[in-house]
DNA sequence: GGATCGATCATC
DNA sequence: ATGATCGATCCA
């Protein structure tokens, strides 16, 4: 269950890795929705789902989850039995969500899926984590499940 | 070709 | 609060 994104846009966001345009990083994220742009930071890898139509970078960073089922599985990629999905990089992890799925579609990425849920009561909104620009934007979502 | 800087994580 | 540690990016 997903738990805490965050939203990124174009040229029009200066914390996204779309703000200076395309580059052969954030290509991805110009492919459209329901593709999934994944890049690498400190030896970590993040994913987003792509939400904006091709050709307008927009994502969505998916930072954060707890587990409905397959612990055991998330346990065994994580190497340990806590702290499963509660980070960007270790909710790839806990998935198998590795480099090599940059710029596929959701549904090419086997084991990997979407399925709506109940909404939470409340959805708070912070500002986003770890950047340096456009620190004001709360444009960080969570909630407590 | 070299310097800089992270959309992080784990542990102190 | 801090260090690990290495790509992508940017500027010569």
């Amino acid at each position: 269950m997903v738990t805490e994104v965050e939203a990124y846009g174009g040229v029009d966001d200066p914390a996204s890795h779309a703000s200076r345009g395309p580059t052969n990083r954030n290509q991805a994220m110009y492919l459209g929705p329901g593709h999934l742009y994944v890049y690498r930071i400190h030896q970590v890898v993040c994913a987003n789902l792509v939400v904006g139509p091709e050709g307008h970078p927009a994502a969505v960073l998916i930072r954060g989850g707890v587990p409905v089922e397959g612990d055991r599985t998330m346990a065994r990629r994580r190497g340990r039995a806590d702290h499963l999905a509660d980070g960007p990089g270790k909710l790839c992890q806990a998935l198998g969500i590795t480099i090599d799925d940059d710029g596929l579609r959701l549904d090419e990425v086997s084991g990997v899926w979407l399925e709506p849920g109940e909404p939470p009561d409340a959805i708070e909104s912070t500002p986003r984590i770890g950047i340096s620009r456009a620190t004001e934007r709360p444009w960080r979502f969570t909630f407590q499940p």
